[in-house]
DNA sequence: AGCGACTGATACCGGTCGGTAACATCTTGC
DNA sequence: GCAAGATGTTACCGACCGGTATCAGTCGCT
């Protein structure tokens, strides 16, 4: 028997590097049952690797959850980019198009909100590592907001912007309880009224 | 040595009963540590008792877990409450009111932000039963805000309690990585400026 | 063929988890 | 004074936690 593949791939033949496979299932376990409630036997399980790949290839596992949290970031920034830069002289219908972004993912697939907001919420030890990528995640959405919303232009950048944060990240956290279906469909039309109220 | 009592009551002279103890040490420790990182131990000598006396006063830290949730659930409904009373024939005052008191908080204790989101998002097992009363809640809330909305009145009243409800989630999640000083301190006037859009 | 890098397998470590048993002690009401 | 109930104390349980050591196998490369 080769290397036993318990769970066929996902991708084509040439098998990922058991690191590779280890870090997208911490990812995918971390987001769907939370980062203190999975244990890293369990992701060696579901990656179809070992502990011991595990620990050769991260240094522990508050390392691991930092970098799944970094490459979260990453991934969240790019989409953020790609999304911004379909509307590049329009700020308005660039944050609507943001919003409609958000309350599509949600319909779709990421039904346990956002994980930087997960993590801030279950890494609780302000020593963790994991802590300051939350931190330089949230200010550096708050920096493109405004950004954003100093470019409509608003009356009130600022606070348009910090009111738009507050939406998105309720939105995230509403789905937990109420799912799509609870205040979360009125993301849009609320971002929309937000900033039609800020005009300048 | 009478009952020991390793930390000086902050009540008055007779001790309060060891459940009691326990119970507000639970609610104090889960909210400032999360759930899934206090153990039943730590809560005992907390509350300067023995893992034996929780044990006996509650059936599981599951069911701690839940009680503890009720709890905080009440009091947050007898404050919501006490604070619509005080503007009983003006439904937009009663709203800024809620908003209001929500910052207050913010501002002097309560930087762990909200007990139920924070349970939201910890509680990933569904079978959990303090997810219910965490539901329950959101839902409540839902409807005690639209009820507000509909008194004011608004033009659309469920869509502007929603996006109401999102503020305020929002507020509580961001309080976590960005403190009183982030998004959050816009919270009472973008609640205003969201009432005001949508005044009939 | 042979080397080196990567990986799997397995057993193990100390610690902590939630939860329980058995017995000693204190408080209280009668 | 005495019984009953509540509480403290200690030891313990099996399970799991994060993390490590050791050895065997597999693969690509030259």
């Amino acid at each position: 028997m080769p290397t036993p593949s318990p769970s066929p791939d996902t991708e084509s033949s040439p098998r990922q590097s058991a690191r590779d496979r280890i870090f997208a299932a911490a990812r995918e376990l971390f987001y769907r049952q939370g980062i203190r409630a999975v244990g890293v036997e369990s992701i060696a399980q579901e990656a179809g690797a070992t502990k011991m790949s595990l620990y050769r290839a991260f240094e522990s596992k508050d390392a691991l959850v930092t970098q799944c949290l970094q490459a979260t970031e990453q991934a969240l920034w790019a989409w953020w980019d790609a999304t911004v830069a379909l509307h590049a002289q329009n700020p308005r219908a660039a944050l609507l198009a943001l919003f409609e972004g958000i309350a599509a993912k949600a319909r779709t697939c990421e039904k346990r909100g956002c994980p930087m907001g997960n993590a801030a919420v279950e890494l609780t030890d302000e020593a963790h590592p994991a802590r300051a990528v939350v931190v330089t995640y949230n200010r550096e959405k708050r920096r493109r907001l405004r950004a954003l919303c100093k470019a409509l232009p608003a009356r009130d950048p600022e606070l348009l912007a910090d009111g738009l944060q507050l939406l998105m990240d309720g939105a995230y956290l509403s789905r937990l309880s109420l799912g799509v279906n609870g205040p979360n469909a009125a993301l849009q039309r609320t971002a929309e009224a937000l900033i039609d109220a800020h005009a300048g």
